[in-house]
DNA sequence: TTAAATGTAGCACATATGTTCTATTTTTGC
DNA sequence: GCAAAAATAGAACATATGTGCTACATTTAA
């Protein structure tokens, strides 16, 4: 998104959540009005510009024929809201809410698992979910939630340790169990007050 | 693809090939001159008739603003080309070589592991590589492949007992050793000429 | 067989839509 | 401050494109 004016940027946004919402590209007169410029004229300049710069193609004389570059384009993207622990801890950003889809890392979903709104994923560090197989580097796709069950796998905040676990659910009583699937480690067990449930596990992706 | 005669049938499909190549929908008159049809009332004839059964919407007066509905369309999919056995046997057809989705098992793809061509998949039945960390259900990713290294996991076709099997691959001097990954189980040593091997593993993506 | 339903043909029309042109304004670089 | 470059305006133009209309052909159903 560098070399780019406001209006250019509003143009490219435009074209992306129109895209969104109809499947098709708008007509130059749909941005015009819709990024509120005064003339067709100013838009054509502009997409030849961004053209130019390689942010989107369009065939000659052919409607509605703007397509927006891989790069430009967030589409069916989740965000890689940050690498999860699963054995040696990591610092994460607890509060990162927002998705930059220039700067942070994100995964594309096949659409079987997809369709579902607040998914997320996360990069698994470590072995600790070895036994559930789930490992160093697969990426889990996880559905946001602040509760979980008894054996529900799900990824949980500790504020007290700043890091983010994977683990199974359990609560026996008074006490949260969060469980490794590696003989190698042990439960935590945690006071409820001590663990935020960010969201439970719906499916893993593993380049090999 | 029910209730379809040959004409419609053949504008679903052009439709479909059009957006694959432009990523853009075909105008009336394209479709007219891909599908043969010697007037643009009949396309838009038969465009009225596929929408009113469900297989595609249209904006009114917007150019190119055809949509094929989901169902209708195979973007991004790959075959699932047979169940594989990964421990007991299970019967295939070795010499499925087409794609027909209407009737035919598909994955989509997500992004980061396709773009590569001659891609399929299989979906694993049994346990045989649960240490590699792929288990009954899961989903591999293939590409086509007459040959590996050693070490590489495959999926290999067994002539002699009719089944597809996903091991490990090595060569040992004169006979090929698929050695699962799961100790319950033990190698097969074949000759070369007893294995046919049709793709090295890429992937593998899991529901939860 | 016959009437209704369905599909085909060809053309005309209205407008949706990309492009171009010239003039003017604003910004940039020196 | 001034010339060049960049951006804006507004309109006109050409054509791309969806739709409508009438006539005709073919198929279906009774």
């Amino acid at each position: 998104m560098i070399n780019l004016n406001e209006k250019q940027k509003n143009i490219l946004k435009f074209i992306e959540n129109y895209y969104i919402e109809y499947g098709i590209s708008p007509s130059i007169r749909e941005i015009q009005n819709g990024c509120n410029i005064t003339s067709t004229s100013v838009v054509d300049y502009n997409l030849k510009s961004l053209q130019k710069k390689g942010y989107l193609n369009k065939r000659s004389d052919i409607s509605r024929a703007i397509k927006l570059n891989k790069d430009t384009q967030s589409n069916n993207k989740i965000p890689i809201l940050s690498n999860i622990a699963a054995g040696e801890p990591l610092m994460v950003n607890p509060d990162q809410t927002s998705f930059n889809e220039d700067t942070d890392p994100y995964v594309e979903l096949p659409n079987h698992i997809s369709s579902d709104p607040d998914l997320f994923a996360l990069k698994v560090k470590g072995d600790s979910m070895i036994d559930a197989l789930i490992t160093n580097d697969d990426i889990v796709i996880m559905k946001s939630s602040n509760n979980a069950s008894d054996g529900e796998m799900i990824a949980a905040w500790l504020p007290k340790d700043e890091e983010t676990t994977l683990k199974r659910f359990y609560f026996t009583g008074d006490k949260v169990e969060l469980r490794p699937e590696n003989p190698k480690y042990d439960s935590l067990f945690l006071d409820p007050k001590e663990v935020v449930i960010k969201g439970k596990v719906v499916g893993v992706i593993r380049k090999v």
